[in-house]
RNA sequence: GCGCGAUUAGCUCAGUUGGUAGAGCAAUCGAUUUACACUCGAAAGGUCGGGGGUUCGAGUCCCUCAUCGCGCACCA
């Protein structure tokens, strides 16, 4: 028996070296298992990208839930022999990576203006390259079974291709436009925002009534109003059948005398307030699209830093803030004011990344327009046809309708599809910096749609970036080489699942399906598996300023990677949030030292033990118990059930294998005409034990493994490429 | 407003297709110098949120209510 095991486990020496020992055997990349003759080229593919995780610092513990998730069904897949392709990459995530960069500049008393552009985007990409190199380490660490000589970023010169390829066919096919439309407009990070970008935050605020001619109308916004020179009813409203569509009135506002116009419109609802409303077609989603619809005029009244333009007259220049009472003031100088109620709960949309009010705007923007009829060529989907047309919600809603894509847990089908209901234009450009540039380019009224910029003189690109999502949303195809044909492409796409948070469902998740659908005409993935976020003991989440932060390294420096995978894996269903203490982490400390403890004991109690003599056979009723364990777990793994499948191992080896069995054996193996057999039981369970709990904690068993006599040296006698203990189908 | 989830032992949660309630932690009692004190054993602890229904049988299926949480929409 080797020395090592009269002293406890020690995770901190042993992770680091086995994580390198693996890396040098190039096994985490398929076609190395291929060359090393462990599996043949013509093996099952098994293949999933990496979520890449955004370089804006470093790894928390939903990440480390999220490789240990993953690495689960990788190790499991390369040890049942499949072609296994595990691909890593991070995302330069647009807008989160530069904010995060302005707010340390900030710190600095610098503003990304005074730098310039060039010399900002430099500042960034140090900033993302040192996260990249943080990430990448403790991805690692972690011992995640990833292929990193595939390792791809969202930004890098192959990805830009892609994004490129993307968008001038979506261009030419008519599905991404230019247009003045009604956005999401952050003040505080001068940029347009995504509907799902939006955070909805409770306020409550004053809510007035004012005299508008013959009406009363309600509002929270008094500010916007100047230029409200519509006045918009329900056609059935019988409190103002006497007033006709497009009737004029003369009647008294904020600056002086105003004609108003009376519209009728669907979209009021009778009951709120006095069931009128006027309309700010610029500052206001449901007011552009009644606009819109009546041909109404549209004039700005905000501008983009929050402060009203000189259609308000005196209180031109004003911020929103200071502004508001004065208005009221004045409204209420003139006898317009009809009453003001104190507090009225309403919902106000910020900036996820920023935290800025959002103020909407019509501007001149990029979009995806997802219910635009176009032809596709060529369909892997079923009930598409080739030739047929379609739109980009109807491809997505399609790709999960038909089950060509398997949602687990199966009720956020039901959310998803809700979603494309709701799902309106994506507006997909950003003024912000980092970012792919939008691959359009301008001169005089010429423009330039495509993958390389146009050779002549004085042709201006887009100064405009895309949104992070366009990008990401391409990641299942864009690391395996599309838009060339390559054998990676062809070997492992669509991939076999998608391991991602509940959280980004929309995000990417959709998104992936969108682009995937239109651009391949096919799914990006099988199955897509939503695990749940990650909350502390209370069940709060995780946030700085609540300084309840685990650093998966520290839990992993402090107890081990393995025992941080086991923690984060039991007692965590599918799409469930859940709660993890520094107690539990310790626990599985403690497992992993129990099992090394049995390996000692059935080591030192086999030394005479010949595997080859098999003259007196093995105890089967131990073997026999086991192996329908195993036939349990496997079928465990295979439907996702990971938090099942790691608590019934660690059931069995503690509870049952070393508690019962090995407490058993101790007589028997005193006994000459039992000794061997009993020890041929002890060290096959020990050994099924190893390979089994491997996709869990694949470092104490690995190390445990290398040290079992007659396991020697080479790196295909390695544990993660050994058979799995069972048969599969 | 629409939808989803949760409610099971003091705490955290399992319970896969309906077949007499489970684990871990905590608390209680006991054991223990050779695998392991980073240990072992024992006992204790629940009318499975309330009510109704389907069924021979319901924690599990259906209806309803309550509390908590989440998503989406609206918010003039």
């Amino acid at each position: 028996m080797n020395d090592k095991f009269l002293t406890p486990y020690n995770p901190q020496e042993t992770e680091p070296r086995i994580a390198r020992a693996w890396e040098d055997s190039g096994f985490f990349n398929p076609e190395k298992m291929i060359a090393a003759g462990i599996i043949p080229s013509d093996a099952p593919a098994f293949s999933m990208v990496l979520p890449p995780p955004n370089v804006t610092g470093t790894l928390h513990l939903g990440h480390a839930m999220m490789l240990a998730v993953q690495d689960i069904m990788v190790r499991f897949h390369r040890m049942k022999g499949d072609k296994t392709l595990w691909l890593p990459g991070t995302d330069h995530a647009a807008i989160a990576t530069q904010s995060k960069v302005e707010k340390n500049l900030q710190k600095e008393g610098v503003r990304k203006h005074d730098l310039g552009r060039e010399e900002f985007l430099k500042r960034v990409e140090e900033f993302a390259q040192a996260s990249h190199d943080t990430i990448v380490s403790q991805v690692r660490r972690m011992g995640s079974s990833v292929d990193w000589s595939r390792e791809a970023f969202t930004l890098d010169k192959i990805r830009e291709r892609a994004v490129r390829t993307a968008f001038k066919r979506m261009y030419d096919d008519g599905l991404i436009y230019r247009g003045d439309r009604i956005i999401n407009w952050d003040p505080k990070g001068q940029t347009t925002i995504s509907d799902d970008e939006l955070v909805y935050v409770d306020e409550k605020t004053k809510f007035y009534y004012f005299k508008y001619g013959p009406f009363t109308i309600g509002t929270a916004r008094p500010e916007t109003k100047f230029g409200d020179k519509y006045v918009v009813m329900h056609p059935d409203d019988k409190r103002y059948a006497e007033y006709r569509n497009g009737q004029k009135l003369e009647l008294e506002w904020i600056n002086g005398p105003i004609t108003a116009t009376v519209i009728k419109d669907e979209a009021i609802d009778m009951e709120f307030g006095t069931g009128v409303m006027t309309i700010t077609p610029w500052h206001s989603a449901i007011d552009f699209e009644i606009a819109e619809r009546h041909e109404l005029d549209k004039e700005q009244i905000i501008d983009q830093y929050g402060k009203l333009l000189p259609i308000a007259g005196e209180f031109a220049g004003l911020k929103i803030s200071e502004a508001r009472p004065k208005i009221v003031e004045k409204l209420e100088s003139k006898g317009l004011l009809v009453k003001v109620e104190e507090d009225y709960m309403h919902r106000v949309a910020t900036a996820e990344r920023t935290g800025g009010i959002i103020e909407p705007q019509i501007m001149k923007q990029w979009f995806v327009d997802v219910k635009k009829e176009f032809t596709i060529l060529h369909s892997k989907l079923s009930g598409i046809a080739d030739g047929q047309k379609a739109t980009l919600k109807e491809l997505m809603r399609a790709a999960v309708e038909n089950g060509q894509i398997k949602i687990l847990p199966d009720r956020f089908e039901k959310v998803y599809f809700h979603w494309i209901d709701n799902l309106r234009d994506w507006n997909i450009s950003r003024q912000i910096w980092y970012g792919h540039r939008v691959p359009v380019w301008y001169k005089g009224d010429k423009i330039h749609v495509g993958v390389e910029a146009p050779q002549e003189e004085g042709w201006e690109q887009d100064p405009d970036t895309l949104d992070t999502w366009f990008s990401s949303g391409l990641w299942t195809f864009s690391t395996l080489g599309w838009p060339d044909e390559t054998d990676d492409l062809k070997t492992y796409h669509p991939t076999t699942i998608l391991e991602t948070g509940y959280d980004i469902l929309f995000f990417w998740v959709a998104r992936m399906i969108l682009m995937s659908t239109y651009l391949l005409g096919d799914i990006p993935f099988k199955t897509v598996y939503l695990h749940g976020l990650v909350r502390d003991a209370q069940g709060r989440k995780m946030s700085k300023s609540l300084g309840n932060i685990i650093d998966p390294v520290d839990m992993a420096d402090k107890y081990g990677a393995d025992a941080t995978r086991m923690a984060l894996i039991i007692g965590t269903g599918p799409g469930n949030d859940i709660r993890l203490s520094e107690d539990k982490i310790k626990a599985y400390k403690l497992f992993a030292n129990k099992l090394w403890n049995i390996t000692r004991f059935v080591l030192s109690n086999s030394e005479d033990f010949d595997p080859q003599d098999d003259s007196s056979g093995m105890h089967a009723e131990w073997t026999d118990e086991f192996e329908n364990i195993l036939k349990d777990v496997t079928s465990d793994i295979e439907n996702y059930r990971f938090y099942l499948a790691g608590e019934k191992l660690y059931h069995y080896v503690w509870h049952r294998f070393a508690d019962q069995i090995i407490e058993e054996s101790k007589a028997m193996l005193q006994d000459p005409q039992k000794r061997r057999q009993t020890q041929a039981a002890l060290r096959k369970i020990l050994a099924d034990s190893l390979k089994a709990l491997h996709p869990f904690m694949p470092f104490i068993t690995e190390e445990i493994w290398s040290l079992m006599p007659g396991n020697g040296g080479k790196p295909e006698d390695m544990l993660m490429v050994e058979k799995w203990p069972v048969k599969v189908q």
